[in-house]
DNA sequence: ATATGTGAATAGGTTCACAGCC
DNA sequence: GGCTGTGAACCTATTCACATAT
């Protein structure tokens, strides 16, 4: 909307893009304070900032990638992060061989440059998409070398500290509740 | 835990795995009958047949792929999905050009295919990596052809009919959520 | 003794209905 | 008049506490 210059957007509009109810977009809102004019609606600018702002991707986040097999390295090349504020920086793996070097970044480091190139550039998010038997060891060297947020795309749960966040995505998952929900 | 030979497991176990907590996972057994024994747990092969059962996976359920880039491409090599009881049939795309094909499908269909191919074999189970541009063209052509569950990886959200599910994974917005999660 | 199954209590999330403001 | 903001009502999900079964 930004882009096309729309100046102000109705809950009603916003919550049908979002797939919500004009109500519950309202009232999430409203928990950051007051932000809509009424009568009028939202203007684009300001949410867009507040938004922004709120989730802290106002500046480029950097993001490291771990385990560049399949799903990794489609990830590695996946625009959408760009366009909402993150930028895969690195990439590692146990294995460096020459089938897993990758065009986006310029290389796939080994595990054990991990922790330096995190705390140097005191990186914060990383993606995960190891093999289920790594995860756990994968998720402790990030957790010591500093990372707090885990996208984990390993079909495993990974034990945290308390003060890191993990949200875990498994694919098979969500087509075995797909294949519940379409049963008779 | 089949495989290994496991005869029985506690709630306490099956919860640690799964990342909840004990009463939750019993009562949400619970909701479809008596099925463990008390004093003792829960049989594997009891257990994990009657949830084969419940999700229609018991056996491999053909599933096509739309929108043979990264990600689609990726996923078409995404070994967990066939563990799981999913069988990736086929892949359709706009364009067919040699560098979409792929071997593990033997072949990138033309999306003209599509209605032909779902129909003939009673395929129910569709994942979405198109565009967004092009996601609700190709949902509409989906839901045409008789397909009535969607895992769309698209970044935006579709008009479906009541009697079809979508699912929606976004994994720019998971990475969102975390940025958020993390400050402070 | 041990671990499930479950009604009751609690907590959390969504929707309603309408007051408040432009 | 139009659309947001929000307390109250409602609905759903989780946890507790313990009866029940092996």
């Amino acid at each position: 909307m930004e882009k096309s210059s729309v100046q102000t957007v109705s809950s009603e509009d916003l919550a049908k893009a979002a797939g919500v109810k004009p109500t519950q977009l309202r009232k999430d809102l409203s928990y950051f304070g007051q932000v809509g004019t009424r009568g009028l609606g939202y203007y684009v600018d300001q949410l867009a900032e507040m938004i922004t702002d709120l989730l802290g991707t106002a500046s480029l986040q950097p993001v490291i990638l771990v385990g560049v097999g399949n799903l990794g390295s489609a990830l590695l090349s996946y625009k959408r992060f760009e366009e909402e504020g993150f930028q895969v920086v690195a990439a590692f793996d146990e294995v460096v061989s020459p089938s897993r070097q990758n065009q986006i970044v310029q290389q796939v480091y080994p595990m054990n440059d991990l922790p330096a190139y995190v705390t140097e550039r005191d990186i914060k998010l990383a993606i995960l998409t190891v093999p289920s038997i790594s995860a756990q060891g994968v998720v402790n060297s990030l957790v010591a070398a500093g990372i707090t947020g885990i996208l984990n795309l390993s079909p495993s749960v990974v034990q945290v500290p308390e003060e890191i966040t993990v949200h875990d995505v498994n694919l098979a998952i969500e087509l075995e509740t797909l294949s519940y929900f379409i049963q008779s």
